[in-house]
DNA sequence: TCGATAGTTCGATATTTTTCGAACTTTGGC
DNA sequence: GCCAAAGTTCGAAAAATATCGAACTATCGA
């Protein structure tokens, strides 16, 4: 499986990622992974297709907003929450509420 | 999104605001209100025609972002800081500096 | 090794946005 | 009243995104 291309933190780009959240289903995507932390692909997706699901993990991922690991045969999504924060601070809390809030 | 209409403060949509800055002339257009003040579109068009221009302020107004008052001939654009810090608290400083920062 | 599970990639189509010219409206000045 | 300036609206064409099925890859367990 090849390498999904993310950003490091400094290449992240606000229009990247106010593309990424003008979404419904990524800004809900976002909105979970911040309060409940990482989920599979699966656990996020509604009725959709698996391949329209992939497609906004990857519009996420190359924003910047998400990271990828695999754990077995599923792959593990988490919010890049301090890299998101070190570049535009307070947008996050815009977004998303943390998990103790 | 509909007919030049302004939406009030708690009307407006996160998802909105989102897909308004990510595109990068409105996102300049809103950091120069946010500089230099209320402007007029001629003043913030760049060899853009006219229609073009129109457009884009015209989703910027919709999504919530700016208010446009008639001052004579032509139409002057203020960000609406306060209305998107009450209802985005934080949001605007991830993209527009304060005028004395 | 086979089958099932979890995602990705590809290609085609549909939908949404952007772009631009032309015609139109409104206002101010002469 | 007439003209120019500043925007808006309309319509069509171009570009970008979203959607979905089908084929593909990788991993785990039996």
């Amino acid at each position: 499986m090849r390498h999904a291309r993310l950003p490091a933190s400094e290449e992240i780009a606000l229009e990247d990622v106010f593309h990424a959240l003008s979404d419904p289903f990524r800004l809900e995507i976002v909105r979970r992974l911040a309060t409940e932390g990482e989920q599979s692909c699966q656990a996020l997706e509604g009725d959709r297709p698996k391949s329209s699901v992939s497609h906004h993990f990857r519009v996420l991922r190359e924003a910047g907003l998400i990271r990828t690991r695999n754990e077995g045969a599923t792959r593990m999504n988490a919010l890049r929450r301090d890299d998101i924060e070190q570049r535009f601070p307070g947008l996050l809390a815009c977004v998303a509420p943390k998990p103790d809030d």
